[in-house]
RNA sequence: GGAGGCAUGGCUCAGUUGGUUAGAGCACACGGUUCACAUCCGUGAGGUCACAGGUUCGAGUCCUGUUGCCUCCACCA
């Protein structure tokens, strides 16, 4: 049949995906007969291109749906991409400056125009690399986070969380970050570890000769201050309660509170309080009333409550403010001290608590069912103990603050009179107030990216209308996401969900680990650690990678990126590729490729254990453990099909006797297709190439699945033909010690109670251990001259080798034989001396035992006797 | 402070509900070029499964404790 190149070759990839999108394989549609499996995809960000993470992240979800495609559902998997609010906006400022531009200076319209240039310049680039990964989904489906439908969801669940009083606006202490200009959310705020200093200074008492010392780590905020608080039963610190102390460098004094926020014996027993910046001083502020004084701006510089520090930025301010104190004599000590300071998630840029009047979307209402979701398992989290993290959560949540005084992005369907103030929430401006009949203006703001994350697996099947496809694709299946975005995005979606849809948007999470590199770091941009998925797949194809990515992977868990590791994969691909191409060869014109009815002993061993592979790999694959499916394959492919079954074909192959030929490649094509089929989730490019090869007007990734099939189990055959495989290896082992030329054809006697078999198996012994000629007898004295003996549960073999027989290698070699026989039996009888084994352990278990002892102790008189003959 | 994870040959990891002699890849040693594949084939060496207890007929696997590494959450100034 058709030539196949020598050597493995990806090259053909982007022809198959062509293949495949023309025949319009990804495409999925409503369909009552068929029960549908939908994912939808986490749509990656256009902020730049696919790393490591999307590649696993796309590979596990495209193993998914070809898998339950093939098994006869509906499929269908929804890719899209997101706009990334605050992320893009960042980078396009960023391209901006280099042109020496600011957003001030092209305007909203024009940034906006820039910003939907590079969703298509990026968004397109990545739609690219996921084509180049072979992913499956239905791309007549594709989505956009800012496409009209998305946009329409947002503003329904803008309008209507507000109906329901859980959308407000109002003024909270906040986290701003000076950089990007905007309000984050909690869960946007990283924490890192930064080394300071304590600073301790004395707030003097009015009207006394005494000082409060309180420690703090930012002097600056000072300048804020509207208390100092004290713990009420702290015996050394309760007398300053109700005193009040003058505020160092300012003009003002401020109470002495009580206040168990302060903890007895930590510090100085006295905090500064400053509501303005501090959720913690925030709080205490509202519990006694303090007045709520800012000093930092939303620029990140002192503002005009600083006095003379106006116009500094936060960290010159705070040397000035230490060095005045000092001056003044306040200062008591300086201590270095490392503590977490708040980050923004996009810029680094350490964050500032402060007061605005931002949107806020009520959480716990929101919370509750969510929780509740997930303990009565209408959502499971795979593995588990992600659930744990979830809870935690959702149990400790505070409102989401979701506008962003960004311009990429939901602009807040908010209008405000400017007459009169009336607010209107609505997702169509309206033309006046209507208190007023004032001209209305739109809120500046936008919405947090993630708000629009969280309606995604609705928006993308149509919602808010009432559509046929969500009706009938949701809930869906599972969602697939790493870790890192459980709270960003995972739980956001599960309440959205069972708000709008009154249902949980999927019945399953599979969370996956992050690829990390070989030294199982980060791979970062700083690092420089990252690899593009483009150029491992242009060095070693789509499917290494995809293998690569598959193999060893365990829900939950990280897993490293190593170039051995890619190797070793495209190695197996290219293994795949060579057997296939030795099957493909081998067909001659006319030949019957249907599953031969009377199978023989060797196909009934690769069939039972191609049945078991097929039952391991779906139940697998249901359990979502990739990892250990795609290794089942990698060993039962390699180890069983290509070195032994694909070896033993060869005697009938070469044979020259037509009917065995044809017998023995309708079983190659037909172990090989299943084989095809079972490795098409993992690697579908190259085994829809081979698949084509042999059946030229099929599609494989259309074909079912594989299934289990009893009839074709035969465990007798199986049995015998490991034990044959065993008994070859030995010989192996035997004429490697041995040194025995590798090309050298010995002979053999073979003392065994079923000489049938092996004498069907002799092509085998011939092929595969070099044993060119049998004697059958019925022990070893029938044996002349030096031999060398195998003992296996088959048969024993007496291999004369002549003066290649050193008689002290042999007796060593017996001897440690029976060394190893004798802890079997040690083992066994142990086991099956103990009354309690007898009793509780299963019967077949015990029985197991007892034939392994047997069989052990049969061998073990064996190879005694031989030990006597070579001693005698 | 709270929660979780990991610890298995030189390296990277598998090992599902406890049950043969704990597996694989890489690396290593020895041997191999006609007949699919040197991106290959065969053989071999290498592990007290972190440590200490416990449960069990039986523990890499379950429980408790210890040590070391990692992650997330909280953020007490």
């Amino acid at each position: 049949m058709e030539n196949m190149d020598k050597t493995y070759d990806p090259s053909f990839e982007k022809r198959i995906y062509e293949k495949w999108m023309k025949n319009k394989c990804f495409e999925a549609h409503v369909d009552p007969d068929k029960e549908p499996f939908t994912i939808v995809m986490p749509p990656p960000n256009i902020t730049g291109q696919l790393h490591m993470g999307h590649a696993l992240n796309q590979t596990v979800q495209d193993i998914l749906i070809r898998f339950k495609r093939m098994c006869g559902y509906e499929a269908l998997w929804i890719p899209g991409t997101d706009h990334a609010s605050i992320a893009t906006e960042v980078k396009i400022v960023e391209k901006m400056k280099e042109e020496g531009l600011s957003k001030e200076d092209v305007g909203r319209e024009g940034f906006l125009e820039r910003a939907w240039e590079w969703k298509k310049q990026y968004g397109g680039r990545i739609v690219e690399q996921m084509k180049g990964l072979g992913i499956s989904c239905d791309w007549s489906r594709e989505a956009f986070t800012m496409d009209e439908n998305c946009s329409n969801a947002v503003l329904e669940a803008f309008v209507k969380y507000y109906k329901k009083g859980l959308i407000y606006r109002g003024s909270r202490i906040i986290n701003w970050c000076p950089c990007c200009h905007t309000a984050l959310s909690d869960a946007e705020v990283e924490y890192e570890e930064q080394k300071s200093n304590l600073w301790y200074y004395k707030y003097p008492v009015v009207g006394e000769d005494d000082a409060i010392v309180i420690a703090t780590t930012r002097p600056e905020t000072m300048l804020g201050d509207t208390a100092v608080a004290v713990n009420p039963k702290d015996p050394k610190m309760s007398r300053f309660i109700g005193k009040t102390v003058r505020l160092p460098l300012t003009d003002r004094t401020i109470p002495v509170i009580g206040d168990d926020y302060c903890e007895i014996g930590f510090g100085t027993g006295a905090v500064k309080i400053t509501p303005a910046h501090d959720p913690n001083d925030f709080e205490v502020g509202l519990r006694h009333n303090l007045p709520v004084i800012q000093c930092i701006g939303e620029d990140g510089l002192m503002n005009e409550n600083a006095g003379k520090y106006q116009g500094m930025d936060r960290l010159t301010a705070r040397k000035a403010i230490v060095n005045d104190l000092t001056q003044l004599g306040l200062m008591v000590k300086i201590e270095p001290y490392s503590h977490n300071v708040g980050t923004c998630y996009r810029c680094g840029e350490t964050v500032e608590a402060l007061i605005s009047k931002q949107w806020f979307v009520k959480m716990k209402p929101l919370a509750e069912p969510a929780i509740k979701a997930v303990k009565s398992k209408r959502t499971e989290f795979i593995p588990k103990r992600f659930e744990k993290t979830y809870f935690n959560w959702m149990e400790n949540i505070k409102d989401w603050c979701i506008s962003r005084q960004l311009w990429w992005g939901h602009r807040i369907p908010a209008y405000y009179c400017d007459d009169c103030g009336e607010t209107v929430v609505s997702k169509t401006a309206p033309d006046k107030c209507p208190k007023c009949g004032g001209h209305m203006s739109q809120d500046e703001d936008v919405l947090d990216t993630w708000f629009s994350s969280a309606l995604w697996p609705m928006s993308t099947l149509g919602f808010p209308k009432k559509t046929k496809a969500l009706n009938y694709f949701y809930p869906t299946s599972v969602l697939v996401t790493a870790y890192d975005i459980i709270f960003f995005w995972v739980a956001r979606m599960i309440f959205s969900g069972l708000e709008f849809m009154d249902d949980v948007p999927f019945s399953d999470v599979l969370i996956h680990g992050i690829v990390r590199d070989a030294q199982g770091r980060k791979m970062s941009k700083s690092l420089g650690n990252g690899i593009d998925p483009l150029e491992i797949i242009d060095k070693y194809g789509a499917d290494a990678l995809r293998f690569s990515l598959a193999t060893g992977i365990a829900p939950g868990s990280d897993t490293r990126f190593t170039e051995g590791k890619i190797e070793n994969c495209r190695n197996f691909v290219n293994k795949l590729w060579n057997a296939s191409r030795f099957v493909i060869m081998n067909i001659k014109e006319g030949e019957k490729l249907e599953m031969p009815t009377r199978p023989t002993g060797a196909d009934k061993w690769i069939l039972t254990r191609l049945n078991d592979v097929i039952r391991e790999v779906t139940v697998n694959l249901n359990k979502y453990e990739i990892g250990l499916a795609a290794a089942r394959l990698y060993d039962f492919v390699w180890s069983e099909f290509c070195d032994w079954y694909i070896e033993m074909s060869k005697p009938a192959l070469y044979s020259g006797d037509a009917k065995l030929h044809e017998h023995q490649i309708a079983m190659l094509v037909q172990v090989l297709t299943t084989i095809l089929k079972l490795l098409h989730p993992f690697i579908p490019f190259i085994t829809e190439e081979i698949y084509s090869k042999i059946y030229p007007d099929d599609i494989l990734m259309l074909r079912e699945w594989p299934s289990f099939n009893k009839h074709r189990v035969y465990r007798k055959e199986e049995g015998e033909y490991e034990g044959l495989r065993e008994l070859i290896g030995a010989v192996r082992n035997l004429r490697n010690e041995m040194n025995v030329a590798p090309g050298k054809r010995i002979s053999a006697y073979i003392a065994t109670s079923d000489e049938k078999f092996m004498t069907s198996v002799a092509p085998y012994l011939d092929k595969l251990a070099g044993v060119g000629e049998i004697h059958f007898v019925a022990d070893k004295s029938e044996v002349e001259g030096k031999y060398c003996a195998v003992v296996s549960r088959l048969a024993e073999l007496f291999i004369p080798l002549g003066d290649l027989v050193d008689e002290k290698k042999e007796i060593e070699r017996i001897k440690s034989e029976i060394a190893a026989t004798e802890a079997v039996i040690a083992k066994a009888q142990g086991l099956l001396s103990n009354q309690n084994f007898i009793a509780k352990a299963p019967q077949k278990l015990v029985d197991g035992e007892q034939a392994k002892l047997d069989a052990a102790l049969d061998k073990l008189e064996k190879l005694k006797d031989k030990l006597a003959a070579y001693e005698a």
